[in-house]
DNA sequence: TTCCTGTTGTATAC
DNA sequence: GTATACAACAGGAA
């Protein structure tokens, strides 16, 4: 008699027992079924992943574990390489089945072929899934014929019609096998300490990890049907003191909570409802964008860098450590960045419109730092970060891809002003502002010294003098963005056969020594 | 080739 | 609150 078939189903994203269709592949194909998640240490540097993301992630997994133990299974957390861990439990298991859920990013997609090759010599099977976004990219490059979409409408009319599956439900059972004894703990879920972090100082982020977690925020929104029905991005507040959109991007971007099930749930409350929003600015239009932005990762060459990437416009970039620096730590002198700054470090999560706000800043908007380093700083921080996600936003708002009218400038001191006259987000985030007057609070070095002196805060000694004078920097900078820009056209007109006309226009390389003396190009 | 549209700008005028 | 200049982009449709 044949002994019982085992499966390692092998959680990367998709931290979820809902919608999970690699995992029920394995309980439908084998008796013994061992849920894993391998932790390579490697990853476990601040540089790359902050310690908030790290807690959220191991919440994640801890969730995932009770959810398994009330069903007599356990996650069996490795640590290591998954090309030297995962033969090892073959082995140790007598695995035949490996089952995990498509991952499209370029390192998952390196990765898992290596893996599957590892697995076909050791005689396991493989069996993957999309279930990560609501359509699979590789079908739908195939239906618009290799082609990435280059705007967000014309990806709109390619999925539609195209179905999004319905989401699975969680195995009431996962396996019949008792877990295997590990006294030692050597497969438990570790703790932030044990990863080599040191131990979260101040409050902890306000958003706790894992499928449970997720799918309460999820369920609590849809109970308010109006605020689905009615959703438009644009109109939500980036300096509210409690989020005005969802935060359910962190659950997403770990598979905590499915986007198909997110999808259905939206589809089932506008049924129920007179009227409600649209794409772009909807919540089903939210998700579209993630989609959209999946694509871009899967289907561009290069999608992170700006050299070699065919769809980002070659843009001069400033390096200046000082300013990056600033920008990073919260010390620009503009109170609003430094808030939203603060509250990305502290949180880990900030408003979509705080985003923009401060990424623009970065870039085309007042210090010319090329994208690449913001993004790296956003995916250090944000519990979201999400490779495809914020590469693509951090092209949109440097007017390096998808957005174009570089012309567009937010005002680091007008911008937060419109929903947030009195500052109070600026208070809540830094505190040395707290007593500063309401009509000096986006521009402090303006107030004269007797009000600096009353609030308690002097400007250059409590609080440091802007890095920048926006609107001569802003103006520069939509001179040196229209320059690269020519560059492009006459690029894109060179290869043509008019290749003098590249010539004509090269964009001029911004030099370090010449910040403010800029002078935008003449009529 | 021209025209239209593009989630989410700002300052100023009425 | 709404309109307009600012200096003017890209992609896609017609």
């Amino acid at each position: 008699m044949a002994s019982a078939k085992a499966a390692i189903h092998w959680f990367r994203k998709g931290l979820r027992l809902h919608d999970n269709p690699a995992l029920l592949e394995a309980i439908k194909q084998c008796e013994n079924i061992y849920p894993v998640f391998i932790i390579d240490p490697w990853f476990a540097r601040e540089e790359f992943v902050g310690k908030r993301r790290y807690q959220f992630l191991l919440e994640s997994l801890s969730d995932l574990d009770r959810s398994l133990r009330e069903r007599k299974s356990r996650l069996y957390v490795a640590k290591g390489k998954p090309e030297d861990v995962l033969p090892q439990l073959f082995r140790k298991w007598s695995i035949s089945l490996l089952t995990f859920e498509n991952d499209t990013e370029p390192y998952a997609r390196k990765r898992d072929s290596a893996i599957r090759s590892l697995a076909e010599g050791l005689n396991v099977s493989v069996k993957s899934f999309t279930s990560h976004t609501l359509f699979d990219p590789e079908h739908l490059l195939f239906l618009n014929k290799d082609q990435v979409p280059g705007t967000y409408k014309s990806f709109c009319s390619l999925v539609k019609g195209v179905k999004v599956e319905l989401p699975l439900e969680a195995p009431a059972q996962i396996s019949n096998h008792i877990p295997v004894k590990d006294e030692a703990g050597e497969y438990d879920v570790p703790t932030l300490l044990d990863m080599g972090y040191k131990e979260i100082v101040g409050p902890p982020t306000p958003f706790r990890g894992g499928e449970s977690e997720g799918l309460k925020r999820l369920r609590m929104h849809m109970n308010n049907k109006r605020y689905i029905a009615e959703f438009e991005k644009p109109k939500t507040k980036p300096n509210s003191l409690e989020p005005s959109t969802t935060v359910l991007s962190p659950y997403l971007k770990f598979g905590c909570v499915s986007s198909r099930l997110f999808y259905h749930e939206l589809l089932s409350v506008y049924k129920q409802v007179k009227s409600h929003s649209q794409p772009p600015v909807s919540l089903v239009g939210q998700l579209y964008f993630r989609e959209w932005f999946y694509l871009n990762g899967y289907g561009v060459p290069n999608f992170d860098k700006m050299i070699g990437n065919p769809r980002c416009v070659q843009i001069p970039w400033i390096e200046n450590a000082e300013h990056l620096e600033a920008w990073e730590k919260g010390t620009t002198g503009f109170p609003f960045i430094d808030a939203i700054m603060t509250q990305l470090k502290t949180e880990g999560w900030i408003h979509h419109l705080a985003r923009h706000m401060v990424a623009c800043f970065l870039t085309r908007g007042d210090l010319f730092i090329s994208w690449e380093e913001g993004a790296k700083v956003f995916s250090r921080y944000l519990l979201d970060a999400d490779w495809s996600l914020n590469t693509a936003n951090w092209q949109w708002l440097s007017a390096s891809a998808f957005f174009h009218q570089y012309f567009r400038v937010y005002g680091p001191v007008s911008f937060g002003k419109k929903t947030d006259k009195n500052g109070d987000y600026i208070r809540k985030y830094l505190p040395v502002l707290k007593k500063m007057p309401h009509k000096y609070i986006y521009e402090p070095w303006t107030a004269p010294l007797h009000v600096q002196k009353a609030a308690g805060c002097i400007v250059g000694k409590d609080y440091p003098e802007p890095i920048v004078d926006h609107k001569i920097v802003s103006k520069r900078n939509i001179g040196w963005m229209a320059e690269a820009y020519r560059k492009k056209k006459a690029m894109k007109q060179g290869k043509g056969g008019k290749s003098a006309k590249a010539k004509k226009n090269p964009a001029k390389r911004p030099s370090n020594s010449n910040l403010d003396g800029f002078v935008v190009r003449k009529k």
